[in-house]
DNA sequence: GAGCACTGC
C-alpha cells in the first residue's frame, strides 16, 4: 500500500497583513470595543510554509492518471446546452376567463354561506363574545375602513390587544361577506415557526373551522393548507422564498407583516422589497404590525403611512429596581464575599470605563442620589458591580420572594449556560431552597436537553413553587403562563459583527428598554405580577430604546446572494435603501466572500455556481459544500453536515453530565479529528437506532436531541429534492447512487474543505503545543466543546471550520483536520508565489513549497479538476466519473496518499 | 485551558 509520510516543515516568515489592520486607528465597533488581541501581530501572524512531500510512487500514478484524462477530455467536446426558462403562458383565452369568473362567483357565495352558517353553530356564541372583549374588536370598522382607503397601514399595539389573531380575521370576514371570498388571498407573516402555527390554529378555531380549510399555515417542511385556504399564516422566510419565484406576489390581495418591531433580518429585508413592490401592485394592501414603541419609524419609511393604535391588555406588573429590591429585601451586598476580585466602586472608577450603560451608574454620587434610602442600601449599591452578575443577589431575591410573597412561578432571566448552571448549584446547596419538596427548579436553555418539557409549562403540584432559570429563550419563544415574578438581570448574550476583523461576536451586553419591557410582561399573563430588576433605575434610563437591528449585527453573505437572485440591482445600493442600512464594509466583506466562494464574478454578477446556490436555503459556503459533496459522491455525509450546520447542533449539553456528553461526542469522532465527522457518525447511529426501534434510549444515552435529528432528516430530504430540481441528482436513482465515497474520510474532508474555504486554520507546532492561526484575526482557539479541543498534535497541518466566534476568546467552534492536498485541490485558487518557486493561496497567507515538477503536477491536476467542475456546474447532469475519470482518480489517489490513519 | 443567546428558508 502506498503510504506517504508527511513531514510538517515549519518556517516563520514574519508575514503581516497591512490591509487587515491599521495600527493606530481605533476600531469603532458596535457597543463593545475589541480588546487588543492584535498586540503581538507580527509574532502571531508568521505565515507557515508547507512543504509538500510526494512519494515517487504517488507522483508516477497521478502522472499516469492525468495523462489518460487528457486524451479523454479531448474527444468529448463540451456540449453544454443553454436551458431556456419556460415562460408561463401569459394570456389565457377569454373563454376560460369567463368560466373562472362564474366559478369564482359561485365559490364566493359558498364561502359566505359557510361563514354565516358557522355563526349559528354551538359554541360560536361564546367564541364571539370572547372576541368582542378584545381591544382590537372595538377598532374593527375603523381598521377595515383604513385598509380600504390606504395601501399601507401601520398598526401599533401591545401584547394582549388581539391584533395578531383579529386583524387578519377581520379582513377575511369582510372579504367573504362582500362576496370577494374567492378572489382574496391574505398572507400574514410571523417571525417564528411556532407562532405561525399557533396563530393559524387560533384563527381557525375562532371561525369554527378545521385548520387547513379557509385558514392554513406554511412553515419550512410543514404546511396545512388547501385550495380553500384564503388566509395563510407563514414565516417571513417562506414569503421571501416565494418572492424569488413570484417577485410581484401575483394573486395576493392583503399582506400583514407581524412583529416588525423585533427588527429581524428577514423582516427588515422584506420591507425594502415591499416598498419597491407597492407601486407595481396598486391593488395590494399592506398592514405592518408593531409594538407601540417604534411604529413611527415604519410609518415614515412608507411615506407617512397612517398609524392606528390599539390599546393592549395585560395585568399590571409592579416594577422594582435594584435600590428598591435592596431596601425591601434588606439583602446586603458584601464586597469581600460577593465580588471575587474585591473591586470596590472607587477602584472600578479608576480603571477603564466598561460601557456607557454601566458608566451611567458609576457616574452617580450614591450618597446624594439615594439620600432617601437606608445606609445599608447605599452601602450595597456602593459594593454592587455593573460588570459582574452577582449570583448571591439573585439567589437572595429568589429566597425573599419564596419567604414573603404569594404563590406563583418565578422566571429568572440570565445570560447563558454557565450562569444557569452555577445558580442551579447554588440553589441546590441552599438550606431553604434546597428543600426539594417545596421547590421545582428548572433550567431552560436552547441547548439543554428537555427532559420533561411539560414540567416547564404545567402548573406545579400544590405547595410547590416553580422556579425557571432561563435565557432569552423565555423572552419571546417560550411562554410560561403561570409566571408571577420575573427576575431580570438586565443582560443577554448578543451577536454582533465586527466588519473590520470579519469576526462574529457573541458577548453579554445590556438589553434594550424594549427587551426589558418584554421581560416584565412575562409576569402579567394570568394575574398581577412583580418584576425585580437587578440593576439600578439610572441604568434602565441609560439603556438603548431598541436592540440594534439584526441586519447590522450579522454577516451578510446569504442576504447578498438572495438580493442577486431577486435581481434587485447592485447589492450596495439596494441595501442602502434599508430602514437602517448596514455598514458598507460589511457589504463589501460579504461580496468579497461571495467572489471567493465563486458565486459572484468580478462584475458582481451571479455565476452558474451562484445561481445554483440561490436555490438552496443555505449559507453559500454550506451550499457549496453540499453541491461539491453531490458531485464527488459524498452526498450522504454532505446532506447531514449541511442540515446540522444550517439548523442546529444535535448534541445537547446536559447540566450535570457534561463530561459524559463530551466523551460520547469524542467517541463518535473516533480518530478523525473532526466535529463534522462526529455529526455524521451520530446521525448514522441515530438512523440505525431508529430502525431497530430504540430511538429514545439511544438519544438519551448519547446526549442527542431527537427533535433536532428529526428536523435534520427532513431537511436532508428537502436538500435532496432541491438538488434534483437543479439537476445534480436524479430522484429515481436515489441517494445511494451519489454516495460511492460517502465512507471515505479523505474525500469527505476534501468536500468539507471545498465548502468551508476560506475558513482555514494553520496549525503551528510550538514545542509541545500547537498554535492555531487564521488570516483575518491571527491566533484563535479551538472551542472547548470541540472534539479537537486539547489535541496538541494534529496528524495533518490544517483545520477547516464552519464558524469562528469571539466570546471569551476567539474560538473556532466546529473544525475538521485536513491535509495540504485537500487544500491544494479543493481550496482557493493557486497562485505562483511572489517570493519563491512555491505556490500560495488565500492572498499569500498559505504557502506551499515543493520541487518544481511536483508543483507543476499539482497545478496541472488542479487545473483539470477546476475545468471538470466548471463543466459539471454548467451541465449538472454530466457524469464526472465517466467523463473525467482520470482527473477524479488522480485527485482521489493524491488525497489517499496522505492517509495517516490506516 | 475551560465554555456552549435566539430565530429562519
Amino acid at each position: 500500500m502506498d503510504r506517504t509520510y508527511l513531514q510538517i516543515w515549519l518556517k516563520d516568515k514574519g508575514f503581516t497583513y497591512s490591509n487587515a489592520y491599521n495600527k493606530g486607528k481605533t476600531v469603532v465597533f458596535s457597543k463593545v470595543p475589541l480588546p487588543d488581541y492584535r498586540a503581538d501581530l507580527d509574532e502571531r501572524h508568521g505565515s507557515t510554509q508547507q512543504e509538500i512531500k510526494m512519494s515517487n510512487e504517488t507522483e508516477r500514478r497521478v502522472e499516469n492518471l492525468l495523462a489518460k484524462a487528457k486524451s479523454n477530455s479531448n474527444d468529448s467536446a463540451s456540449t453544454s446546452t443553454l436551458t431556456m426558462r419556460q415562460s408561463r403562458s401569459s394570456a389565457s383565452s377569454s373563454v376560460t376567463e369567463s368560466i373562472i369568473d362564474i366559478d369564482n362567483e359561485r365559490l364566493s357565495s359558498e364561502l359566505r354561506d359557510m361563514q354565516n352558517s358557522r355563526k349559528l353553530m354551538p359554541g360560536a356564541r361564546s367564541m364571539q363574545s370572547f372576541r368582542e372583549k378584545l381591544p382590537a374588536f372595538k377598532m374593527r370598522e375603523e381598521f377595515l375602513k383604513a385598509v380600504a382607503a390606504n395601501q399601507v397601514l401601520v398598526i401599533s399595539g401591545e401584547t394582549g390587544c388581539g391584533k395578531t389573531t383579529q386583524l387578519p380575521q377581520f379582513i377575511l370576514e369582510e372579504e367573504i361577506d362582500n362576496l370577494r371570498g374567492a378572489d382574496c388571498s391574505i398572507i400574514c407573516t410571523q417571525p417564528r415557526r411556532i407562532s405561525a402555527i399557533s396563530v393559524a390554529a387560533r384563527v381557525a378555531s375562532e371561525r369554527g373551522e378545521e385548520l387547513g380549510d379557509t385558514v392554513g399555515y406554511q412553515i419550512r417542511l410543514e404546511s396545512k393548507r388547501s385550495t380553500q385556504t384564503r388566509l395563510m399564516v407563514c414565516t417571513t422566510g417562506i414569503l421571501l422564498r416565494r418572492l424569488v419565484q413570484e417577485p410581484d406576489l401575483v394573486g395576493v390581495s392583503h399582506l400583514l407583516v407581524d412583529e416588525i418591531h423585533e427588527r429581524g433580518m428577514n423582516e427588515d429585508f422584506l420591507i425594502i422589497i415591499l416598498r419597491d413592490l407597492l407601486p407595481r401592485r396598486p391593488d395590494l394592501r399592506l398592514v405592518l404590525m408593531s409594538a407601540t414603541i417604534n411604529a413611527e419609524l415604519f410609518s415614515k419609511y412608507f411615506g407617512e403611512a397612517p398609524i392606528m393604535h390599539i390599546p393592549g391588555f395585560t395585568f399590571p406588573v409592579t416594577e422594582l429596581f435594584l435600590e428598591d429590591i435592596l431596601e425591601k429585601t434588606r439583602y446586603k451586598i458584601n464586597l469581600e464575599r460577593d465580588n471575587f476580585q474585591g473591586n470596590s466602586r472607587r477602584k472600578r472608577l479608576a480603571s477603564i470605563k466598561s460601557d456607557p450603560i454601566s458608566d451611567a451608574f458609576e457616574d452617580v454620587d450614591i450618597y446624594k442620589e439615594y439620600g432617601n434610602y437606608s445606609i445599608a442600601t447605599r452601602q450595597s449599591l456602593e459594593a454592587w458591580s455593573a460588570t459582574e452578575l452577582n449570583l448571591s443577589l439573585v439567589e437572595g431575591t429568589i429566597e425573599y420572594i419564596c419567604r414573603h410573597e404569594g404563590e406563583g412561578a418565578i422566571l429568572v432571566f440570565l445570560t447563558g449556560w454557565d450562569e444557569i448552571s452555577k445558580l442551579l448549584d447554588k440553589i441546590k446547596g441552599n438550606n431553604l431552597l434546597g428543600n426539594s419538596n417545596k421547590f421545582l427548579v428548572l433550567p431552560l436553555h436552547g441547548s439543554m436537553p428537555t427532559v420533561n418539557q411539560c414540567e416547564i409549562f404545567d402548573r406545579p403540584p400544590a405547595n410547590m413553587r416553580k422556579i425557571v432559570l432561563a435565557t432569552n429563550i423565555a423572552e419571546s419563544s417560550i411562554t410560561i403562563d403561570d409566571v408571577v415574578y420575573v427576575l431580570d438581570c438586565g443582560k443577554a448574550k448578543e451577536t454582533s459583527y465586527d466588519a473590520l476583523n470579519k469576526l462574529a461576536c457573541l458577548l453579554p451586553s445590556w438589553i434594550s428598554k424594549a427587551s426589558a419591557h418584554q421581560r416584565r410582561g412575562r409576569a402579567g399573563r394570568v394575574q398581577p405580577g412583580v418584576c425585580y430588576r437587578l440593576y439600578p433605575k439610572v441604568m434602565y434610563d441609560a439603556m438603548l430604546q431598541f436592540q440594534l437591528p439584526e441586519i447590522l449585527r450579522t454577516p451578510l453573505q446569504e442576504l447578498c446572494l438572495t438580493i442577486k437572485s431577486l435581481q434587485l440591482g447592485a447589492v450596495a445600493s439596494f441595501l442602502a435603501k434599508a430602514l437602517q442600512p448596514p455598514d458598507p464594509l460589511s457589504v463589501k466583506n460579504a461580496i468579497e466572500l461571495l467572489k471567493t466562494v465563486g458565486a459572484l464574478d468580478d462584475m458582481e454578477e451571479l455565476t452558474s455556481l451562484g445561481r445554483h446556490l440561490c436555490t438552496l436555503p443555505l449559507d453559500p459556503n454550506i451550499g457549496k459544500m453540499l453541491l461539491i459533496g453531490s458531485v464527488f459522491q459524498c452526498l450522504d455525509p454532505a446532506l447531514t453536515i449541511a442540515a446540522a450546520l444550517a439548523y442546529r447542533n444535535p448534541f445537547v449539553l446536559p447540566i450535570d453530565r457534561k463530561e459524559e456528553a463530551d466523551a460520547v461526542k469524542r467517541s463518535f469522532a473516533g480518530d478523525s479529528c473532526s466535529d463534522h465527522i462526529a455529526l455524521v457518525k451520530a446521525f448514522e447511529a441515530w438512523k440505525e437506532a431508529r430502525r431497530s426501534g430504540r430511538e429514545r434510549s439511544f438519544c438519551w444515552e448519547n446526549f442527542l436531541s431527537p427533535m433536532t435529528l428529526q428536523m435534520m432528516d427532513d431537511m436532508r430530504n428537502q436538500f435532496f429534492d432541491l438538488l434534483s430540481d437543479i439537476g445534480f441528482v436524479s430522484k429515481t436513482r436515489g441517494l445511494k447512487a451519489y454516495n460511492y465515497y460517502g465512507k471515505d474520510l479523505e474525500m469527505v474532508c476534501a468536500v468539507l474543505c471545498a465548502g468551508l474555504y476560506p475558513n482555514v486554520v494553520q496549525c503551528k507546532r510550538r514545542g509541545k503545543r500547537t498554535g492555531f492561526y487564521t488570516k483575518d484575526v491571527g491566533k484563535v482557539d479551538i472551542h472547548p466543546s470541540s472534539v479537537n479541543a486539547g489535541i496538541h498534535q494534529f496528524p495533518l497541518p490544517y483545520l477547516v471550520y464552519s464558524e469562528k466566534v469571539k466570546t471569551a476568546s476567539i474560538y473556532v467552534r466546529d473544525s475538521t483536520n485536513i491535509s495540504d492536498y485537500a487544500l491544494l485541490l479543493f481550496g482557493g485558487s493557486l497562485n505562483q508565489s511572489k517570493t519563491g518557486e512555491g505556490i500560495e493561496m488565500l492572498g499569500g497567507y498559505l504557502h506551499f513549497s515543493a520541487p518544481k515538477r511536483i508543483i507543476e503536477l499539482i497545478q496541472r491536476l488542479r487545473g483539470e479538476l477546476d475545468k471538470l467542475l466548471q463543466r459539471k456546474i454548467e451541465e449538472p447532469a454530466l457524469d464526472i466519473f465517466s467523463e473525467g475519470k482520470g482527473v477524479v482518480a488522480a485527485a482521489v489517489e493524491l488525497l489517499h496518499s496522505q492517509n495517516v490513519y490506516h
